[in-house]
DNA sequence: ATGCAAATTTATAACGATACAACTATGGTC
DNA sequence: GACCATAGTTGTATCGTTATAAATTTGCAT
C-alpha cells in the first residue's frame, strides 16, 4: 500500500460547526478491550474473559492480562457492559426533596456512599416530587431499568412501592417496615422501643402529663411510635395527649406556634417526647416563651441524629438513631441481594438501639 | 415457511441455573426504535431523526413517530446513547462525606435536583474521600467520562480541579471562587460582606471585644471572611481576636472546650461572627455554662443556612445564606454550559445576601 | 419527456462490551 | 496412527442508538 494512504489516513477534520473548544490535546485514545488484544495479540474475547476471570483461561493468560490491563489503566466502559448486559451498575437513592429532617439524607448518602466505596456500583439520588405520587420513582426506574437496585425510606404499612418491587422481582430495600404480608427486606430503627424509653424517662422525672408530636399518620412509624408511647403511659398512669394538626415533618414555625397556644390552656404538659432535633428546638422555644425552663418546669426527651444536640442548652436527654449505620447496612445489603437472591430471612433488620 | 417454525422460533429456556426469580410475568418488551419503526413502517434511522427534530424529516412524519412514541410510551435507552455519543446524561456532585456541616450537602442535592428536573440528567453522588487528594474524583470522572459535568464545592485560591478541569475543557461549575488567572464559572456566597456585616452588628450592639471562627485556611472563602472581619473591625477600631486551633470544620465539643478555656481567661471576647449553626450552637453552649447570657454579656451572629435557628432561644441574629438557592443556580448553569459553550462572563455568579 | 436540485428517506457502520458456538491445540487411550 | 475428551482460544452476532453517506422521491424548469 503507498505511504500517501497513511498520511492520508485520518479523515479531514470537519470545518463548519466552529469546532467548539480547543482540540489543542491530542489525547491517548481512552484504552478499550481492543487495545488490550492488541498489545498482547489475543483476542477481544479472550481478554474480556481473562478479566471476567473465567476460569476456561488459563491462568498465565489472566494474569497477563490483568498486568497490561493495569499498565496502561483501563477501565471498562460502563455505557457498552450496560448496552450488553442490562446491569447499571448504579443504586438508586430515592429522596423527597422537600423533608427538612435535619441532616436526614446525608447521613443516608453518607452510609449508602461507604458502601459501595470499592464497588463499581454508583449512587443516583432520585427525586420524588411531593405533587406525584410516591410510586412514580420507582415505577419510572423498574420500566427503563435505570438502576440494578433501589432504596427507599419512609414506609407505610400498604406501601405500594414494596409492593410493585416484590412483583417485578426488582431488588430494594426500604428503611422501615410494612404490614405486608410476604416479608421483605428493609432496615428501620425500633421507634416503639424510642417513645417507650422516652416516655418512662419522662415519667421518672416526675412529669405529670406527657405529650408527643407524631409523624404523618401514613408513614409505619408513626403507629410504631404511637405505640410505644401509649405503652408506656398506660403502664404508669399518667396523664398524656397526642398534638393535633400537626407532625414531625410540619415547619418548625408551626410546631412552636401549636405549643405556645397549647401552653396557654389548661393543664399543659409538662414532658415532651420529641422525634426529633427540629420538633426539640421549636417546642423548647415555645417552653422558652412562656417561661418553661427544661429541668425545672419541664422535661424533653428528643431523638438525636446528629451531633448537633450535644452541645444544647439547658442541656437535653437525647437518644441516639444512627443514620449514618442505616444506611451503610442498607447498601451491603442490597449489594449482596444483587449479586445473587438471597435468602430473605437474611434480610431483615431491625437496628438496635444505641444505648443512652 | 412451515408453521412448525414459527412456533420453536423462541429459543429453548436454559435449564442449568435454576433460573433466579420467576418468570411468570411475560412482559411486554421494552420498546426501542425498532418497535416505533415497524409500527410506521419507517426505517429505524428515521424514526431517530424524527424524534431528534430533525429538520430534514418532514413535518407530519415527525409528527406522527411523536405520536407513537408517546403512544407506546417509549424512552430512548440512555445506556446505548451514552455508547454512541459519549454523552452520559449525568451531572457529578462531588461532596465530602465526612464534613458535618448541616444540611450543606442536603440543601446543595436539592438544589441542583431542582435545576435537573424535566431534563434528561441524572444527580450522581460522588464521594471525595477525605484520605485520598481531593483531585482525584475529578480526574476519574474525567478519565472514564463517567459525567458530563461536574459540581464540587468548597474552592481554594489555586485550586487544583479548577485548573485539570479547564486544561481538559471539561464543564464545571463550583462553589466558591479562585484566584486563578483565568475567569471560569462559579457560584459563590459574599462571606466578605458577611463577616463584615456580622462584626459590624456587634459593635452596633456594643461588643467591645469581637472573635471568629474561621474556615480552614486552605479554603479561598476563609479568607474572605477573615478579610471582612478584620475591615469592620479595623474601621471601628474594636478589640478583637481569631479563634486559633479550630476551624469551622472542628468537632463541635472540640469548638465548645475551645472557648470553655478562653472564656475562663483574661479578657474574654463578648462578641462572637459565627459561621454556621453548630458553631454558634457550641459558642453558645459554652457561654451558657459560664453565665454568659445572649442579648446580655455577650452576643451572636450567626449564618443561618437552614429554617432551624428560627427556633433558637434565646434568639440570635442571623445572616442568611440560601444554599438551595445556590444548587439550584449551579445546576442551571452547568446544564447551559453543557448544552453549548457560553461566554465566561455570563457564568459567574456572587449570590446577593437576603436582608437580615 | 428530460434533467437537475431540493426534499425526504434509508442502508451501513460504528460505539465497547459480552454470550454463544465454533475452532485449535494437547495429551491420553486403544 | 486414529480417535476422543479436554483445555484454551477465537469469530460472529448482538445490545439500542446515532453519524455518515447514499439512495430515493418530488417538484419544477427546460
Amino acid at each position: 500500500m503507498p505511504l500517501d494512504d497513511l498520511t492520508e489516513r485520518r479523515p479531514a477534520r470537519r470545518i463548519k460547526g466552529a469546532g467548539r473548544g480547543s482540540d489543542a490535546s491530542r489525547q491517548t485514545p481512552k484504552p478499550t478491550l481492543r487495545t488490550i488484544a492488541d498489545l498482547t495479540g489475543l483476542a477481544v474475547t479472550t481478554v474480556s474473559r481473562a478479566l471476567a476471570g473465567a476460569p476456561q483461561i488459563a491462568l498465565e493468560t489472566r494474569q497477563r492480562v490483568a498486568q497490561v490491563a493495569a499498565e496502561i489503566g483501563y477501565l471498562p466502559d460502563r455505557a457498552a457492559q450496560r448496552l450488553r448486559t442490562g446491569r447499571t451498575h448504579v443504586i438508586s437513592l430515592i429522596l423527597d426533596p422537600h423533608e427538612e429532617i435535619l441532616g436526614y439524607a446525608t447521613s443516608m448518602i453518607n452510609g449508602v456512599t461507604a458502601a459501595l466505596r470499592g464497588t463499581s456500583y454508583h449512587l443516583v439520588i432520585s427525586p420524588h416530587f411531593s405533587d406525584s405520587p410516591q410510586i412514580e420513582p420507582v415505577s419510572h426506574i423498574i420500566r427503563n431499568r435505570l438502576a440494578d437496585g433501589i432504596i427507599f425510606t419512609r414506609t407505610e404499612p400498604m406501601d405500594d412501592r414494596v409492593k410493585l418491587l416484590m412483583q417485578n422481582d426488582f431488588p430494594f430495600i426500604c428503611h422501615g417496615r410494612t404490614e405486608l404480608a410476604t416479608p421483605h427486606p428493609f432496615v428501620d430503627y425500633d421507634n416503639y422501643d424510642f417513645a417507650y424509653r422516652a416516655a418512662k424517662k419522662l415519667i421518672a422525672s416526675g412529669c405529670g402529663k406527657l405529650t408527643i408530636v407524631l409523624p404523618p399518620e401514613t408513614f409505619t412509624f408513626a403507629h410504631h411510635m404511637r405505640h410505644g408511647f401509649m405503652t408506656a403511659v398506660r403502664e404508669e398512669g399518667v396523664g398524656f395527649e397526642i398534638a393535633t394538626g400537626i407532625t414531625l415533618d410540619s415547619k418548625s414555625d408551626d410546631i412552636r406556634r401549636y405549643f405556645d397556644k397549647r401552653l396557654s390552656q389548661p393543664s399543659p404538659p409538662d414532658g415532651f417526647v420529641c422525634g426529633g432535633e427540629v420538633v426539640a428546638m421549636s417546642i423548647m422555644a415555645a417552653c422558652h416563651d412562656h417561661g418553661l425552663l427544661p429541668g425545672r418546669e419541664v422535661d424533653f426527651v428528643a431523638k438525636q441524629t446528629s451531633g448537633l444536640f450535644d452541645q444544647i442548652r439547658p442541656r437535653v436527654e437525647t437518644i441516639y438513631e444512627d443514620l449514618t449505620e442505616a444506611g451503610l447496612l442498607m447498601g451491603q445489603m442490597l449489594l449482596r441481594r444483587i449479586s445473587g437472591p438471597v435468602p430473605v430471612g437474611e434480610l431483615q433488620h431491625l437496628q438496635r438501639l444505641a444505648e443512652e
